[in-house]
DNA sequence: ATCATAGTCGTCTGCCTGACGATAAACACT
DNA sequence: AGTGTTTATCGTCAGGCAGACGACTATGAT
């Protein structure tokens, strides 16, 4: 390594960038706020910011995660999920021309949350909304049915996006992470409907059960109490301790 | 995000470190390099360096690798392993305290690669050599029986290292991911010397023998020559087409 | 009362894995 | 040449798990 002089390096701004995923309405749905400053004025991009100059990178990406939605983030050394969404770090994105004012070095972190939170645009971002991930990254070519097509995400976003998308869908093969999606405390139904809207797939509600029930520590019953979505009173159940499926899920084929 | 102004966000130095991984002798290690300044002078540390000013990061670590160690690295987007090294992204370490000198953010990058390389000094380290990672890992407190003792990593390396490591051992699991650590021809054995010295557990040859044969894609028998490393003579293979292994390779409990 | 919806328990079959036995083909001895 | 050692490779068998699907239960809607 060189000898310290501040001159014989380049100097970097280095951000975090969010993705944020919840499910609504049977949708994989990740968090895109619309940029009120040039460069890409008006196109929607994930939320982000400056790391502070004596700031953690989680504690940076815990922080615009806080101010562009209100949840508050999980502790990342906590074996169970608590109340705040799951956040982990993603990649890291330094392309030299991916923000055509400077050299920006983005470390793109992921969060899971519940579907509660209504969108609510913080500190720098004009507006805020959910979009389905499945418009968001149809851009090349393919043609939105929305009302208001999301358009191209800004910057290399749409990659960022990409990855996160699929580092979740991977995750909750062999992870319990599934659960960072659904309340403190779902039933079995609403956990199936969540491995459905991440994969695009729909999966048997029978084996689903067997699967989910029988895995040691995935699933503990919250009081045996009941609710309703549709038919018969299902049983309530909060996240076991367990963090790792093993056997894992098994995504279907195609 | 602020508008324009280099003065409005800190900035920061970027390096890339590598954790460049082998099997030799039975034993996983880790490429060290002796650091000859201050800080941590004298201590090994993974060999690593500073990010160019307009140079993306893959670029950065592919730099690096060759300079440590004269390997090529593969071109990320083939699908099989050519004659380089393999080379991905592993995470990004940018606590404010970690570099006693300023605010660096390291992006860590994971390399594999096979026996055959000695270790040479490049550039900026004065010495370089394979120390297996089961020693320096087992630093917090253990002892070390090794003639040397690597002492304990520089800087955050330990940290790092570990994640590395654990991302070669999950990996394998469910990619084509240890013919990386194998020459372009290799026998089933060989195979499963690397699967082994990795995870540090026995496998039954027999069914290692059955898996590995029996995976689609993970193995193309090479003119089905054959060579010896003791007993009978194996057929020799390269790594298929296929990357991901599915069903995945099982890594035995405990 | 009947239907639709969703949850939950079983059954059966096929595939894969772990735990072996057995054979084959080289080398190192004597 | 014969014996032992080492490694490679083929087979067999039982247990476990997943996919496919039938059956029954408990609620709300009509």
């Amino acid at each position: 390594m060189s000898p310290y002089d501040p001159s014989t390096f380049p100097a970097f701004a280095v951000t975090v960038d969010l993705v944020v995923l919840t499910v609504r309405r049977h949708a994989l749905c990740a968090l895109v706020v619309r940029r009120g400053e040039p460069p890409f004025q008006g196109r929607w991009a994930l939320p982000g910011g400056f790391v502070r100059a004596d700031e953690d990178l989680a504690d940076a990406a815990a922080r615009e995660l806080s101010e562009e939605t209100g949840l508050c983030a999980d502790d990342p050394k906590a074996p169970a999920p608590g109340n705040g969404a799951h956040l982990e770090q993603l990649a890291t994105y330094g392309a030299p021309g991916r923000d055509p004012r400077m050299r920006v070095v983005s470390v793109a972190h992921l969060a899971l949350s519940p579907d509660l939170p209504a969108p609510r645009a913080g500190g720098d971002a004009n507006s805020a909304r959910w979009a389905p991930v499945e418009a968001l990254l149809n851009q090349d070519g393919g043609f939105v049915r929305e009302d208001e097509q999301p358009a191209q995400l800004a910057f290399d976003h749409g990659q960022i996006l990409a990855d996160g998308v699929e580092r979740a869908r991977s995750k909750i093969e062999y992870s319990s992470l599934a659960t960072a999606f659904c309340p403190s405390e779902f039933t079995v139904g609403e956990l199936r409907r969540v491995y459905e809207a991440v994969w695009g797939v729909a999966l048997d509600p029978r084996n689903f059960h067997r699967k989910v029930t029988g895995t040691p520590g995935f699933l503990v019953p919250s009081g045996g109490t009941t609710t309703r979505q549709g038919g018969r009173p299902a049983q309530l159940f909060r996240a076991g301790g367990a963090t790792v499926l093993n056997p894992p899920m098994l995504r279907p084929e195609i």
